[in-house]
RNA sequence: CGGGAUGUGGCUCAGCCCGGUAGAGCACUGCGUUCGGGACGCAGGGGUCGGAGGUUCAAAUCCUCUCAUCCCGACCA
């Protein structure tokens, strides 16, 4: 591609709009362009990136055997009224009407349409296993569309479902995504872990995370020093340490009530009694479908609700205003406690290993001091509910865990029967008997994968694109257009290097030096091919890489050095997998 | 949805407090000089100041409402 032709708008100053590094690079490099908040427009360079993604998807998608096909963006009501979620996905589902006042939804997934597209089809288990997958556009009418292509409404998603005759079959299906996804998030480059995490609105029994290292990213990453282990935070475990505690004095037979002005944090409890917070004990209230609940931790942790929603089997979970908890329940915020309430309790396993706590007496202005668990309170439910920190112990091995930020790129879920069952979508056995599909989901946000890629990659000057899914691998600048000799070797290394299938962008404009020099960092091409008067004279080609780690000076009368470079470039890229 | 902020040529922003002629830099067009890390000079073109209503002789500026965008929390590829 010729840049002066090249539909190719760069930008020198800072887009106001855009905080994060890869939505600002992406916009600065005309990658991208902003439709309307959550929703972007691909320009040439941007869906050159995204290509090669999605070539790199596509052709590991194949080799695990998948098939790709095409589903329609638009699904009638009737089929989400059908497996339930039409009610169950709230407001992010985009729905829509027709002329007829029928009731569509722009797909945010497609487990419906696949689900509805294969039980009509899928008669025997000799069908099966069968695995599904396409490259699409999704919408998702987030609550918070941000960071650009990070979490966008309208979004690229590659989304594969399998279908199998049993569970240990789905497994078998499972692994080989799992061994599918890492290959490709290497080959795109990326440093990444797959992590235990959460299922969410997708449901299912059990799930994996690919996780790209980044410290802007939105999610959390606990993972194990020692061992293998790696968990989304959300999900994340410690081992349970048990600890020799002192029983409670037996000469005092209960808790003492303390006046504790102005402590409702647990903070100003642990200053005011001049005690560490994990001397004291948090009690939170939540309201979910089955009521209202009082859950403790020790007070030094936070409460990680979705370990609480699983614990209670709640179909929804939320922290009710402080002023609905004192209207409903007469509780004062600021001094809840564990002690005599007739809520149901949720206690941290951990709360059982403190020995005498704080707490509060569930009376304004007064916390109780001496409360031991057993004694002064119980509870049928004792779950871990505590969100992970650095330090922890590791639920495998009792090694420190730590804490990385990162992006979620890609998630694997074993669905188990939801939705076949939902629909009806069975096959006989061997034995004649009807049983519902076994099934697993698999997505990939195209997009984030990119912007992941450069949230990984970049400097002061611009992106530096791993090499394999890089818009452009060579950028020939020519310094110096009014000189024949100059650009007449400029052209013909420029179609010499394209007839060797070789992706570049030759620098052909009216522009001075410093323009290309900084177009092309900012665009992050791996390899620059510089020619310029002085070169010419000396008979150099100066051939620089991107991230600086080369920068080498090329005769102009022999171009295999050239061809040794660039194959060392592209065998550089497909670097060893990050597990 | 709650909290915070911002809307002024294509882009980045000033002007707003204290009402009175709409500005700068970049980008764009033409000419000239320049040419190895985002040049310079001269001459140009381009703006219902997000929208609606109000106050006023007069509103980018003050008031009310509204829309949009961004950032912080609950959802997710």
């Amino acid at each position: 591609m010729r840049f002066s032709r090249m539909y190719l708008p760069t930008l020198k100053e800072e887009p106001a709009e855009a905080e994060v590094i890869s939505h600002r690079l992406m916009l600065r490099a005309g990658m991208v362009r902003r439709l309307a908040a959550g929703i972007y427009s691909y320009l040439p360079l941007g869906l050159l990136a995204l290509r090669n993604v999605e070539d790199i998807i596509r052709q590991e998608m194949n080799r695990a055997g998948a098939q790709e096909l095409l589903l329609p963006a638009v699904q009638p009501a009737e089929l989400w009224q059908e497996s339930g979620r039409w009610d169950f996905y709230g407001k992010e589902l985009l729905r829509i009407k027709d002329r007829n006042q029928r009731d569509f939804c722009f797909g945010p997934t497609h487990e419906e349409v696949i689900t509805d597209l294969v039980r009509h089809e899928v008669r025997s288990y000799r069908q099966l296993p069968l695995n599904l997958y396409q490259v699409q556009t999704k919408f998702r009418d987030e609550i918070r569309p941000r960071f650009g292509l990070m979490r966008g409404r309208e979004f690229i998603m590659k989304d594969a479902y399998s279908f199998d005759v049993d569970d240990a079959a789905a497994g078998l299906s499972y692994q080989g995504m799992r061994d599918a996804y890492s290959r490709i998030f290497s080959r795109c480059g990326l440093n990444f872990r797959a992590v235990e995490a959460d299922s969410g609105a997708i449901g299912g029994s059990f799930s994996h995370e690919f996780v790209v290292l980044a410290d802007s990213g939105e999610d959390a990453v606990a993972s194990c020093q020692a061992c293998d282990y790696a968990a989304n935070v959300e999900k994340a475990e410690s081992q349970f340490v048990a600890v020799e505690i002192a029983p409670p004095d037996s000469a005092v037979a209960a808790p003492l009530e303390v006046a504790t002005p102005d402590c409702e944090s647990i903070e100003a409890v642990a200053a005011f009694f001049e005690v560490t917070p994990d001397a004291t004990i948090k009690s939170m209230i939540f309201e979910s479908n089955l009521g209202f609940c009082m859950v403790v931790v020790p007070g030094d942790r936070e409460v990680n609700e979705i370990k609480v929603k699983a614990a209670l089997g709640a179909e929804w979970l939320e922290i009710p205003a402080s002023s609905r908890v004192v209207e409903k329940l007469g509780l004062p915020v600021g001094y809840l406690g564990p002690v005599n309430v007739t809520i149901p309790l949720l206690v941290d396993r951990q709360v059982s290993q403190l020995g005498a706590v704080i707490c509060g007496a569930n009376r304004a202005g007064f916390h109780l001091q001496g409360v031991y668990w057993g004694r002064d309170f119980s509870s049928q439910q004792i779950a871990d509910l505590v969100l992970v920190r650095a330090g922890d112990p590791c639920p495998g091995c009792g090694a420190l865990l730590q804490i990385d930020r990162g992006i979620e790129v890609g998630h694997i879920f074993k669905l188990g029967t939801k939705y076949s069952e939902k629909l009806k979508a069975t096959f006989l056995d061997q034995e004649g008997r009807e049983r519902p599909l076994v099934m697993g989901c698999y997505g990939i946000g195209v997009g984030r994968t990119v912007a992941a890629a450069i949230e990984q990659n970049y400097d002061d000057n611009g992106i530096c694109f791993p090499y394999a899914i890089a818009p452009f691998k060579v950028a020939l600048l020519n310094l110096d257009l009014k000189s024949e000799e100059v650009t007449a070797y400029c052209e013909s290394l420029y179609q010499e290097l394209q007839n060797r299938g070789i992706s570049v962008i030759y620098d052909d404009r009216n522009e001075r030096p410093g323009v290309k020099f900084k177009d092309a960092d900012l665009i992050g091409v791996p390899l620059r091919l510089t020619l310029g008067r002085k070169g010419f004279k000396k008979g150099i080609l100066e051939a620089r890489r991107r991230d600086g780690s080369m920068n080498e000076e090329l005769p102009l009368d022999d171009r295999a050095p050239l061809w040794r470079i660039l194959e060392a470039l592209a065998a550089d890229d497909s670097r060893i997998p990050s597990q």
